[in-house]
DNA sequence: ATGGCTTTCGCAATCGATTGCATCCTAAAA
DNA sequence: TTTTAGGATGCAATCGATTGCGAAAGCCAT
């Protein structure tokens, strides 16, 4: 505990022979400072070890070189996949990156927003929670001219810049792909309807099915609500005891596709030959699974990076009015085994090449 | 852009007809103010709705309510639930979360450990890079008597804390698995030696392989960089390919024991009949994977809880000079299909129960 | 009523960076 | 030479919470 005393401005001006304040411009490349100054104060900073302190700065502006992440998880490969690439830019812009997690409860939610608008973050990115309905507690931030950035699951009204993805082209493309695998009958597992993300998904799907003279079957639409490995083996049970079972399953979700791609194989159910599978996200366990899992890829570290930049930059024009902009990352669908029916003869085991 | 005015301990001085001095003594419940005194001025910054600025606060005692985490890449499962773990404990300690990763790069490390430092974390949580060698970068905190804690991936000498898990243990009963399962020759993938948890893992694999009377050959001890699927098909495809191949493979992580399985079926290589495979970690993967993999459970979120409360404890203890503490957390050896010869027909689907 | 204590509280400085306004100086314009 | 426009810099206040020190007030006993 020798705390070793930090070099502030203060003994910047000392050793350079001026003010504080001259410092303080120096080092921000302020204008009214001359060339010489500023080189002078700038050098004399890095010979001495000089590291602003952000408390200190961040108390005067209020606010703080902070972007606050608020996710339903973090221990999603999602998120994790969102936040690193949220990390990794805020890092090079000079931010530090602040996290929580609501556990999906709107309630935390709340309370976690609060906790990052308490600590002045400089702008917040959020993917909501599927509870989540009412969007009050992000009003400080837009009162207080803090830029949100809503990624993923994000809201329909809200004054702020988005992130997302196109879940009904999505939705559309993945069912699209199972009817011309062959498929007739295509159950549905479907997420909150209340969350974009999943609404726009099984829209896409319905659609698909309209505009390709299939008839829309409710009961093959299985409301899910945590769309777990567990709910996606008990909905295939459900669905393969129907009079007339599917013979395609579009999944909102990889891990309740895998679900049902273990059910089906423990009722020794051909995947994809009686049943194609597709999931959504493109999660590890999907290019793993036997036979391998047909998904919709995700570019969440791509959304992070986008994200950070649109924060950063919002933070730093501070002035301009930037209306609020709605990006669309492209999806990409993978065909893997557990849907193409034409080439792997059904049963062979699978080879990632 | 309203910019309300934020509640200030003025405003409540003010309201409540005394000084901002006893306020603050007030809400932090300080002995030298009177019971009732207290309670107004609690109840008066509940009614005017008041907020610490949590800046001031930090400027003032050049420390802020914030833990920092340092891993090497927040995108993997472990960390993940590692971090979720910390954010989850933190949080309810009225803490916040600042995250960075150094994607194994010690450089990083070092510019992270630096952001951090210069954010006043009231203490910091690292698992440290693949490549760390040195440790001066986290002398600034010792040095200002910032607690930190060393998770999983620690270094030897450091006067810190430590929690881990027991790497040796896990490692020799992984291997004694195997052993118990009649393998003869079992071949490790070994991780980087100069990290405890890889090194421990390997000397438990020879003790084990020593202390049932089984030779440890040299040849079956594969040195990994990543440890990533591809490393794991490439190794095996070296081993099978020995005049003499093994067994048995204990692999450091669940990654590369994945990638032995895929290239072990390719090859029409029996699991578990022809070759054991047993992972470490516990990944989503390895219960997936055909046959699932059995692997060693690393109690990855328990260590994270258990790491921001040692945080906090010894930031709010401040002056008790606990002596560094390292706590072992228990691993447990999950048994699937991919090493266990007894009861399931070599070659039979897996079933997740 | 006075002395001696304890309890309760306020003053004012402090943490370090930022910034509106004032000031000083130099060089160009009159 | 005098005036003046700016360029370069400093002064001092500010952000909000904390805390050492001292002072006022309350209480009991003598």
């Amino acid at each position: 505990m020798k705390a070793k005393k930090e070099v502030t401005i203060y003994d910047l001006a000392k050793a350079l022979n001026c003010s504080a304040s001259t410092v303080s411009r120096a080092l921000n490349n302020h204008k009214s400072i001359s060339q010489k100054t500023r080189k002078a104060a700038q050098e004399m900073a890095r010979a001495m070890g000089y590291r602003p302190n952000v408390l200190a700065a961040g108390l005067r502006n209020n606010k703080s070189k902070t972007i606050g992440v608020l996710v339903s998880r973090i221990n999603r490969p999602f998120s994790a996949a969102l936040i690193s690439g949220i990390e990794e830019t805020a890092r090079k812009a000079g931010y530090n990156v602040l996290i929580s997690q609501s556990s999906d409860l709107y309630e935390n939610e709340v309370s976690n927003s609060r906790a990052l608008y308490d600590s002045r973050v400089a702008g917040l990115i959020v993917s909501l929670a599927m509870e989540t309905r009412d969007l009050e507690h992000f009003r400080n931030f837009s009162d207080q001219g803090i830029p949100i950035v809503f990624v993923d699951r994000v809201p329909d009204a809200f004054d702020a810049c988005r992130v997302v993805i196109d879940n009904y082209t999505a939705g559309y493309q993945a069912t699209k792909h199972l009817i011309d695998q062959g498929c007739k009958r295509i159950a549905h597992f479907a997420g909150s309807q209340h969350r974009n993300i999943y609404d726009g998904r099984t829209r896409g799907y319905r659609d698909a099915l309209k505009d390709h003279g299939l008839p829309v079957e409710e009961e093959l639409i299985i409301p899910f609500k945590t769309l777990s490995f567990k709910e996606g083996r008990k909905a295939t049970k459900k669905l393969m005891r129907l009079e007339n079972p599917p013979d395609g399953i579009f999944s909102a979700n990889d891990t309740a596709a895998v679900g049902a791609i273990m059910y089906a194989k423990k009722l020794g159910i051909d995947v994809p030959g009686q049943l194609a599978i597709i999931g959504f996200n493109d999660d590890p366990i999907a290019s793993i699974v036997e036979p391998p899992l047909s998904t919709v890829s995700h570019p969440a570290g791509k959304m992070g990076e986008i994200s950070a930049l649109k924060i950063v930059d919002q933070s730093e024009s501070e002035g301009d009015t930037t209306p609020p902009e709605t990006i669309v990352l492209e999806t990409e669908i993978i065909a893997r085994q557990s849907s193409l029916r034409e080439f792997p003869m059904p049963g062979t085991p699978a080879l990632d090449r």
